[in-house]
RNA sequence: GCGGUCGUGGUGAAGUUGGUUAACACACUAGGUUGUGGUCCUAGCAUUGCGCGGGUUCGAGUCCCGUCGAUCGCCCCA
């Protein structure tokens, strides 16, 4: 027999956690909102070149993405990262002519990478992330990582810390691997398999070998500062200015490079110190990146952004405690007992038309079964359809929380429904008596 | 892509050197209360079924192989 069930690296997010999904998406809209970011939805899948650039000696762009051809002739790709569809929409719409620079958008939205899964890690995920586009300024990367930032501290989360570090201007990251690899050339045989790897693929990646952290080989390395401009020292050292501005605190991490090719001076990668959160620990991360508005055709354009992995957020709000549940309760349930037909469904269709969240009951369980319901569901308000009071055109109202029961007529329930939800909002409360003649257990 | 661990109901899990009826608890359903929940009591609740497919055996949830999935570390990265 077949088991159906989600590829390898995705999964289901189901209604329950659906309302946490909304609670992070509401808290990035509002902080981008008041940064002056607007959202852009750019295509899920595009022409494979987009990603899969010159020179890219990345792992993510050369061995995880998905790709596919519908006519033997074109290559498309689903996206493993949004900077590339942006920047290449930046370009496409010549926005870097007809708009006030900076550039200033957002995105969220899944992506594809064909890994290994792992607890953080899924081949299909969400990332949010933002680009600013088309002025370069040490203020403008501070305000890039501040916004980030924001996100992580307004979800509550506190165990996280900023590193940084520069790679200098192009010419700088140029001239620094060439003395890197010069350096390494000497030095191979004392270096693990994998930094053996990295030194024709991604020579820069062999400074954040973890294997090979402690050995002389390492430490006695050429230091990327060492092949800085004066430009790019100064540059980063205003991004460091500008940080202690908006009193984020953030450590230099001299050995931080990342994967992509495509960044330039600032780099910065925003971890988490929880101890449950495993090898994945990187919440968000991105930097500067000089040449490639240009690779997609435009001007001589510098911009910066970042991505966050909105799974990995959320597993450390969990780690952290953090209660992201909003409320699920309802106002209104209406149940019905024995030869009622539909009035309990017309009276749904009354309270919800006025506003109530309403839940109705079409089977004949046991009031006692209805009411566990109720507990479950969480109901504020019950209207029992009973045969007796149906017949002088009326029901039972039952608020669970004062326990008080009343009976009325069928056309004034949403009377009712107002003055009750107003009063608890009002805070206040006046003892209503039950004005039904016929009915005689009053409130209990 | 490499190495390790794991996979029993809606959930958490027992399952002894392979041995006959897959514990226990929670949740759920029904009844005790002929029309009112959150307590209590009683009963029911894994299509001969233990991720899926093969194999060994008189006999397999327990052993072997394959496969799918999860997870940990590496790689990579958000």
């Amino acid at each position: 027999m077949k088991n159906y069930q989600t590829a390898r690296g995705t999964q289901d997010i189901l209604p329950k956690d659906t309302r946490k999904w909304n609670q992070v998406e509401d808290v990035i809209k509002q902080i981008c909102h008041v940064y002056g970011y607007d959202e852009i939805r750019t295509p899920i899948f595009e022409d494979t070149s987009v990603f899969k650039r010159e020179n890219d000696s990345s792992d993510m762009v050369n061995k995880e993405m998905y790709s596919f051809s519908m006519n033997q002739k074109d290559s498309l790709t689903l996206r493993p990262e949004g900077t590339a569809g942006v920047v290449r929409s930046f370009v496409q719409n010549k926005n870097y002519a007809n708009a006030d620079l900076p550039y200033k958008v957002f995105y969220k939205g899944e992506m594809f990478r064909y890994e290994r899964p792992q607890k953080g890690r899924y081949r299909q995920f969400n990332q949010f992330g933002v680009e600013n586009i088309g002025v370069k300024s040490p203020y403008i990367d501070a305000e890039c990582i501040a916004l980030g930032y924001s996100v992580v501290k307004s979800m509550g989360l506190n165990c996280v810390k900023v590193l940084i570090n520069t790679l200098g201007d192009a010419q700088s990251r140029i001239d620094y691997r060439e003395v890197l690899v010069e350096y390494f050339k000497e030095h191979l045989d004392g270096l693990c398999g994998d930094c053996q790897r990295r030194f024709v693929q991604n020579p820069l990646r062999l400074l954040d070998c973890k294997v090979d952290k402690e050995s002389e080989i390492m430490k006695n390395a050429p230091s990327l500062q060492d092949s800085l401009s004066v430009e790019s020292k100064q540059y980063f050292d205003q991004v460091l200015q500008a940080l202690d501005n908006l009193q984020i605190p953030y450590e230099i991490d001299d050995r931080l490079v990342r994967g992509l090719d495509y960044y330039t001076d600032t780099v910065f990668e925003v971890v988490s110190t929880h101890s449950e959160t495993g090898s994945q620990s990187a919440v968000f991360a991105g930097g500067r990146y000089d040449g490639l508005v240009e690779y997609f055709g435009g001007p001589q354009m510098s911009g910066v952004g970042f991505a966050m992995g909105l799974e990995r957020l959320l597993l450390l709000a969990q780690a952290e405690g953090i209660q992201l549940d909003e409320d699920d309760s309802f106002d209104v349930y209406v149940m019905g007992l024995g030869e009622v037909n539909d009035v309990p469904f017309n009276l749904a269709t009354m309270c919800r038309s006025a506003g109530y969240k309403t839940e109705f009951n079409p089977t004949t369980r046991s009031l006692k079964a209805q009411f566990k319901t109720v507990d479950r569901k969480n109901c504020k308000a019950v209207i029992i359809v009973g045969e007796s009071e149906l017949a002088n055109n009326q029901v039972n109202i039952k608020f669970i929380e004062t326990q008080k029961q009343i009976c009325v007529d069928i056309d004034k329930i949403v009377e009712v429904l107002d003055a009750q939800f107003e009063e608890k909002e009002h805070g206040h409360e006046h003892g209503e008596k039950c004005e039904c003649g016929s009915c005689n257990k009053e409130n209990d």
